[in-house]
DNA sequence: ATCTATTTATAAGC
DNA sequence: TGCTTATAAATAGAT
């Protein structure tokens, strides 16, 4: 098409070469184009010229790696990116398959979809059910004692706080009786005094290690 | 180019837009060749049909993954098989996070690790453990109640069976006897006597359709 | 780039 | 699909 019919093989000129695929490519592009929105078709198109500048055209809906990654999935066709690609891809269908069986298995646990299954496989489901209630209350209760036993704890300290501070008051109450029958006593004694009505030795500790963590 | 100039936009025809892709995909096939002949160009061109079939060409000179190469190493291009892997690892992330959750939940559903758990979670789990075996132990009856009634149904059938097979040996003695009495009786009467001697219709039928399917 | 004679692709119809 | 043909489109060669 043109002013002389050509010959199909390599231009030699390399300025009318270089002509020619510029002028080439453009229609080439115009084409690709054009049959991707006249027929609904997905085109990628890649020409890489002597020059070593590429051009490309891709249809708008799509991109090349989907349209790569559609190729590479038809039959008899090359692995273009290599096994660790495939390994990926089979990795994600283990992964999908285990995911199901757990999905089916969470859904008869909680009673669902239950309708098709064998006599056989409900006892397995119910016994299931029954051998981690089990478990489940048994920790409860665990649970539920260690409570209990924190709060007689805390009761115990709480009445042992008490009784402190009544001492405490007392002591401040007959500090300031001696005071005020004899207001140059030395305080030292004063303090050993107070100190003598203490029953026990108490240690105030910021942390309670008889308290057991139940979360 | 051709008998009416058409618009360039998608065909409706679903007929004619496939003849138009089969020789528009002929055309520009034959356009790439020309160009990676003539010009000495790398040529690599993809196109999807709607019908899902893939047509394509690749410059001899070269093949598909090459020029994919030689594509992602040009500056600014995606980075073609690096982004599939990227997504495929997000994609088993993703699906391996969902599986860990269900594993945990599964596992605490049987009465697994569940020593690290708040009391509230337990008394969660409790509940669907609770829901669940009411649903299972229900459904469970309900196929119990099935197989008994297929068995109410059966022995019954049997019974009957039973009396239908003894009233024949009765009938069969007496026709014996009466062959005996007078051996040119007429048989018709024989065989209207027998069957007299049936209380009801009784048919056979190969299959009992009162019989519940529980699978 | 632009022009245009000519070749090529192809729309419509079978 | 494949063939035909009138016509639109692409483009070789020249400027």
């Amino acid at each position: 098409m043109g002013r002389g019919k050509i010959e199909i093989k390599r231009i030699d000129n390399p300025k009318n070469r270089h002509v020619t695929y510029s002028k080439r490519k453009n229609g080439i592009i115009k084409k690709a184009e054009q049959i991707s929105i006249l027929c609904d078709a997905k085109v990628s198109l890649l020409i890489f010229g002597t020059s070593g500048k590429i051009h490309q055209y891709c249809s708008p809906s799509t991109n090349l790696v989907d349209l790569l990654d559609n190729y590479q999935k038809l039959p008899d066709k090359p692995r273009l990116w290599d096994a660790k690609h495939e390994e990926l891809s089979k990795e994600i269908d283990r992964i999908k398959k285990e995911n199901d069986s757990m999905k089916i298995k969470l859904r008869h646990l909680n009673g669902e979809d239950i309708s098709s299954l064998h006599h056989t496989e409900l006892q397995g489901i119910e016994q299931v059910l029954e051998n981690g209630i089990a478990v489940v209350r048994e920790k409860r209760m665990e649970c539920y004692e260690i409570t209990e036993n924190n709060t007689k704890i805390l009761e115990e300290e709480h009445r042992h706080l008490n009784f402190y501070l009544q001492q405490q008051e007392m002591a401040m109450e007959e500090k300031k009786m001696q005071k005020m029958e004899n207001p140059y006593h030395h305080q030292q004694h004063t303090l050993n005094n107070y100190n003598s009505h203490m029953p026990f030795a108490f240690p105030v500790q910021p942390i309670q290690p008889n308290l057991q963590d139940i979360k």
